[in-house]
DNA sequence: GAGGTGACTGCGA
DNA sequence: CTCGCAGCCACCT
C-alpha cells in the first residue's frame, strides 16, 4: 500500500463503491489521509480513464453531489447516463437522494 | 529545483 | 439565497 502512488490508492477505493452508490471526494480524501484536500483525489480522477481496470469515476461527485467531472468524461450527459443505468437517478446535474446513496469509504470499509 | 495546475471544500459577505 | 475568496497537496513541465 505504500508503494503504490496516490492515484492508485484512490482507484481501489473508487474501484470499491458498490453498484447504485456514489461517494465524495472529501470522504474519499478523507479516508486516505489527505482531508482537507479532495483537490488531490478530483486530481487523480483526472488520470483515472488511464488507469487499468477502468475506475468507476461517474460514482464519485463532490460534496453536493453535483457531477462536477462530467464533462471529463468526453461527453456532459455521459456520466449521467452511467449512473442512471446503475439505478441512480440525476436531477439538474446532481444525484437525487445523494444523502441516501452516499458511500463512505471510512465508515462502510471500517465496518 | 521551482512554479503552475486542479473532477474540491468551507466560510464570509 | 447566491457569489467570491483562500487553503490544500500531489503530479507535470
Amino acid at each position: 500500500m505504500e508503494d503504490i502512488s496516490f492515484y492508485d490508492q484512490v482507484y481501489q477505493v473508487v474501484r470499491l463503491i458498490p453498484k447504485g452508490r456514489v461517494s465524495s471526494y472529501g470522504a474519499i480524501a478523507s479516508y486516505l489521509g489527505t482531508k482537507g484536500s479532495a483537490r488531490m483525489v478530483g486530481y487523480a480522477m483526472n488520470a483515472a480513464h488511464t488507469a487499468s481496470p477502468p475506475v468507476p469515476a461517474q460514482r464519485v461527485v463532490n460534496r453536493n453531489g453535483m457531477l462536477t467531472g462530467k464533462f471529463h468524461f468526453g461527453s456532459p450527459n455521459l456520466m449521467q447516463q452511467l449512473l442512471e443505468n446503475e439505478g441512480v437517478k440525476i436531477e439538474d446535474d446532481k444525484v437525487a437522494d445523494f444523502k441516501n446513496l452516499f458511500w463512505d469509504p471510512a465508515i462502510e470499509l471500517e465496518l
